[in-house]
DNA sequence: GTTGTTTTGGACCGCTCGGTCCATATTTGA
DNA sequence: TCAAATATGGACCGAGCGGTCCAAAACAAC
């Protein structure tokens, strides 16, 4: 076992508790006694564990592209049709503009909105995050295809990408405040070119 | 005329300049300093003129909402084909992932994502931009659909939130880093659904 | 029980934040 | 020429920022 004093708390759950708040408030909003707080943590114990704001905040855009990507990938795995998955999936985020809490939206896209291009190793992650999704939506247009429930008028890249596009502008949409049944009918009309 | 001693710049040219820096930086990133340095003013008339950094960031999300809903407009009537119109407006956003200058996306949509719903004043004018900007491709796909280039599949209002939805998607995947080619891809495969 | 190792709480740091205030400068009108 | 009105520069403000540091605490090994 580890020498020492051991540690009063569980860096993953105090992890998942940061990156909660910065997905709810985006990493400038969210200041250190916001992510004390949350974490229940002491600046000395913050610091030693996860080295400071930036650093951690690349380490909540690595679990969370790695959490949701693998959700994503079970998901598929799990769906009776590929197509039906896809549609699932967009269908979703019209819950989100019904729900009684903020709208947060999607971590890497609110951090490619938020950073753009502006800091290394943030545009790093975030374009990490955004294959990993584009790669279970390859996976997912090509089932498609096999099974014949989507039409192979594109390459199945370019519509594996016209749906993560399509992800992030109907969550951005609901940011803005679109009302559910407007994110509805953009989903049809985005689930039709499909077929 | 007015009375008392008169003012040694011009207003709209400083807000033009803190829009300016709004857009690249986002509100939080931008700091009072950056704004008095863009703008070329000292605080007190910065304070006098502009009330403070929220209100002045409010009246650049209304300037540049105007703005650019009365250039989308522009370019709308001057054109030959309310299509090529859409199509043009689409694949320009390849060239802000070719441009050397970072990419600034949409202030209005950089604002859905970054404020979401917290501020009521910021959220209505958010509101207002997109309404703006969705009225112009409600008008386009309306011609679109007169002159027999638009397939009447949808309903026009679901296909005008389509075309800012996507809008939107795209200049976020180029924030994140998407390459112009991809870019372009997935622009083709939106328009395509409009035919 | 002592020593070595790690964690913890919290005092402390310099800095920058957005914002206020006032003395001074510059104008118009009388 | 002087009074009223407005604009300007910059000193000043309290608060909060992210981050450092160290003495005390809690463990393992011997």
């Amino acid at each position: 076992m580890s020498i020492g004093r051991p540690l009063e708390f569980d860096p993953t759950v105090a992890l998942d508790a940061a990156l909660e708040v910065f997905w709810r408030q985006g990493y400038e909003a969210t200041s250190m006694q916001d992510l004390l707080t949350a974490m229940g943590l002491s600046k000395s114990s913050f610091y030693q564990t996860f080295g400071g704001k930036q650093e951690l905040f690349e380490q909540c855009l690595k679990r969370y592209s790695e959490r949701l990507t693998a959700e994503l990938s079970a998901g598929l795995a799990r769906s009776q049709s590929a197509k039906k998955f896809i549609a699932a999936i967009l269908l979703k985020i019209a819950d989100e503009a019904r729900s009684a809490d903020r709208p947060r939206g999607c971590l890497v896209m609110n951090t490619a909105a938020e950073f753009g291009q502006s800091d290394r190793g943030v545009a790093r992650r975030v374009r990490a995050g955004v294959t990993g999704f584009r790669d279970v939506f390859l996976a997912a247009i090509k089932r498609g295809i096999d099974a014949g429930e989507i039409r192979p008028t594109h390459r199945p890249e370019a519509l594996a990408d016209y749906i993560v596009s399509n992800i992030s502008g109907l969550r951005t949409m609901v940011k803005a405040g679109a009302d559910p049944r407007t994110v509805k009918r953009v989903a049809n009309v985005v689930l039709a070119a499909l077929d």
